[in-house]
DNA sequence: TCTAAATTGATACGATCGGATTAATTATGG
DNA sequence: CCATAATTAATCCGATCGTATCAATTTAGA
């Protein structure tokens, strides 16, 4: 008699291949590793899923479940924000998706290196249909004023997008290098401040209060 | 007889495993595949290698061997140079090497994923000591008004070089979802632009040029 | 040219892979 | 309580993996 309280075979396989695949990738990983990781025999996958292929899908579809309902958890009150404001709140949620499901981040590189009928179906699917509203979401925020609408909106978006993840994609080298863990919470919350800080334009306020400060930083050449 | 022009079979090996190990990583290249692609039996890599490891590990080295050269090929001007322009001088090069040899991103993505004696060879031998120059570098380039003082070292670094190398490693899901190729000359420059525009700070002239328009984006609240 | 070393090519082995099959077990409803 | 369906466990198969071995071939020096 199952109790109700113990996950049943199917999200056990789904938990563990979304860590698999996370660490390993695709090819990396073994559908045996998941059904031991799950501690299920690894003939149950036949049965609950069609094979590694279904297994990977279900698992990409369940993190962008999730990172849906993260970024959107307080869409009902951007109607009374600014745009800026707006900005924050859903980059702010972002980043912390990011932090707590990095496997979602993983598995779209291990996937984008290379052409695959994987990586067709996860673009069609997902990528384009995420990229392009959030492109278009960069350059309506440009045209704001939130963010420098003197770069090209692609550009600033995967910039955007690098800027949030990465730190939390090289965890393991960070923890291993400078032994700094970047999915503590302060860790987290110093990151979004520091994203936000780089690449939201100041506020007219702030340009003001930090002007004396450039005017030490004169005379040099501009960048283009 | 050699005629001396073609590549002899270890060239040939390391430039195909550069390829392989930079589009499906360690786990998913086979050294049957990278011999293939070398056009040699696969047997000769026991021969020149001990093995995939040591070839993987040849890469690797191979790699990081251009990318010294790159970054610091002007390195004799910088005497000459203002804090500003090394920064810009030095970026520059490393975004056109990311362009260029995209896979030394990609092996290191992979292998950073997990815990590894790979991760560990790497780290040691090439992240760590690489990483701690430049954290050092953009410190100083923070005092000295380059970029943004008001953010942790660490957290500028890793968003720095995020944001130079992340679109050129998304480049196939970009040509697939909105057919744009990030490897021509024209792209490549744009985002150099684009890199530096957003996370340098302006000059004071920049900050005068454009403080008409931020003007418009009047009381909004800041970020922290 | 002849011989020894260097290099390459062909083949084999044990391990592991994903997938398929079938038996054993558990849950469900009359 | 029993029969049926749902689920899990055990086993097998062909393919491919990294590696090792050894013969064939090419290169280089005396």
């Amino acid at each position: 008699m199952e109790t109700g309280l113990e996950l049943d075979t199917r999200s056990k396989l789904l938990k563990a291949a979304v860590a698999q695949f996370g660490k390993f990738g695709f090819a990396g990983t073994s559908v045996r590793k998941i059904a031991d990781e799950a501690g299920v025999n690894h003939g149950s996958i036949k049965y609950h899923y069609s094979g590694k292929d279904e297994l990977w899908r279900a698992a990409v579809a369940y993190l962008y479940g999730l990172l849906d309902k993260a970024v959107h958890q307080d869409e009902a009150e951007w109607k009374n924000m600014t745009p800026r404001q707006q900005i924050i709140n859903s980059a702010t949620h972002y980043i912390r998706f990011s932090a707590r499901h990095p496997e979602l981040s993983r598995i779209i590189f291990f996937e984008t290196m290379h052409e695959s009928d994987r990586l067709e179906w996860l673009t069609e699917n997902y990528i384009r249909p995420y990229t392009s509203r959030a492109i278009a979401r960069v350059a309506l925020a440009q045209e704001q004023g939130v963010y420098n609408s003197d770069v090209p909106a692609m550009n600033l978006h995967y910039i955007n997008i690098a800027a949030t993840k990465n730190i939390f994609l090289m965890a393991p080298e960070i923890k291993r290098a400078f032994d700094i863990d970047v999915f503590d919470d302060d860790q987290i919350e110093t990151h979004i401040e520091s994203v936000l800080k780089l690449l939201l334009l100041p506020t007219a306020e702030q340009t003001e209060e930090t002007s004396q400060k450039e005017e030490n930083n004169a005379g040099l050449p501009g960048v283009s």
